[in-house]
DNA sequence: TCCTTTAAGAAGACCACATAGGCGA
DNA sequence: AATCGCCTATGTGGTCTTCTTAAAG
């Protein structure tokens, strides 16, 4: 199943070639745990209380276009709070630590630190050495533009994939046509502090939380019995058969087992 | 300075079950 | 071509375990 921001398919979640994919032609969601979107475009059909269905926006309704312009403009994080625990930047040096060479992950400029994604830089040659590198930007150093120009970045974001080959960059043989012509340098700066300016309005906009795809799946693992955080059997209410003997543990010991949820899965059943 | 112990923090594992989707009959 | 049954993979959240580093003694 396409997962991709793009694409022309279904409006939910972006399956090509079809209105809409079949898991979201039961109808009306008339499920919206915690204030989630609710989407009623579909065709009216009998469904049960429970639609699982897709979503990839974060409330504000950008185009796909613009999804992925902001994937490849995507800016350096701003300073994190955890970054202050020591445990907390030992864990993003352990996981994260970009596979470059000599290269130190503090100097890493932009993509590496992202809260929720995981972004992979290939260096082909030196590394970039500021935001503006990160962002395709001009730099004061004519060496930055090969720099960036040598690295294609891969990134994650809400479940999909994407990847930018330092698409704003100029190759040395631009770079050296564009020296002596001021009329491009000040176009050059005007589209820097124009990209500056998009940096920092989707930076506002950016959503660290974890993406749910599947609201039903979450509602039912609310809903469903625990034994010390972990899933428990939901008892057969069904079964005539006498129960075994429970160990200590079982579910209906758990002070999290709530006979009630029965009612609530034969609800959804 | 070196070693050991303690505390703190984060990531990952674990569990059951509904569901999607592939496959063959 | 459509339908059905079977099977596998996936996703979901709370708690516990494991791992690592920093600080203290």
């Amino acid at each position: 199943m396409s997962s991709g921001p793009s694409g022309a398919g279904c409006r939910l979640c972006g399956v090509e070639g079809g209105c809409f994919c079949h898991h979201h032609a039961g109808g009306s969601f008339s499920f919206s745990p915690r204030g989630l979107a609710v989407v009623q475009h579909h065709e009216a059909l009998p469904a049960p209380p429970v639609q699982e269905f897709q979503f990839f926006g974060h409330g504000d309704v950008v185009d796909d276009h613009d999804s992925v312009a902001w994937l490849f403009d995507d800016p350096p994080p701003p300073p994190e709070d955890h970054s202050s625990s020591p445990a907390a930047e030992h864990h993003h040096q352990r996981q994260i630590k970009p596979p470059m060479q000599s290269f130190e992950y503090d100097d890493v400029p932009s993509l590496f630190r992202r809260n929720g994604g995981l972004t992979f830089e290939v260096s082909l040659g030196l590394p970039a050495a500021d935001v503006d590198a990160g962002l395709g930007l001009f730099g004061g150093s004519g060496d930055l533009h090969t720099e960036a120009a040598a690295s294609a970045t891969i990134m994650s974001y809400c479940g999909s994939t994407f990847t930018d080959a330092a698409s704003s960059t100029l190759n040395k043989q631009e770079v050296a046509m564009a020296d002596g012509h001021e009329s491009l340098n000040q176009q050059k700066t005007m589209e820097r502090e124009a990209k500056v300016m998009r940096y920092k309005e989707k930076r506002k906009r950016r959503c660290y939380q974890k993406q749910i795809r599947y609201a039903s799946r979450k509602a039912y693992a609310e809903m469903r019995p625990r034994v010390r955080g972990r899933f428990a059997k939901v008892p057969d209410v069904d079964a005539p058969a006498p129960a075994p003997p429970l160990p200590p543990s079982s579910t209906t010991s758990s002070p999290n087992y709530d006979p009630s949820r029965l009612e609530l899965r034969q609800w959804f059943r």
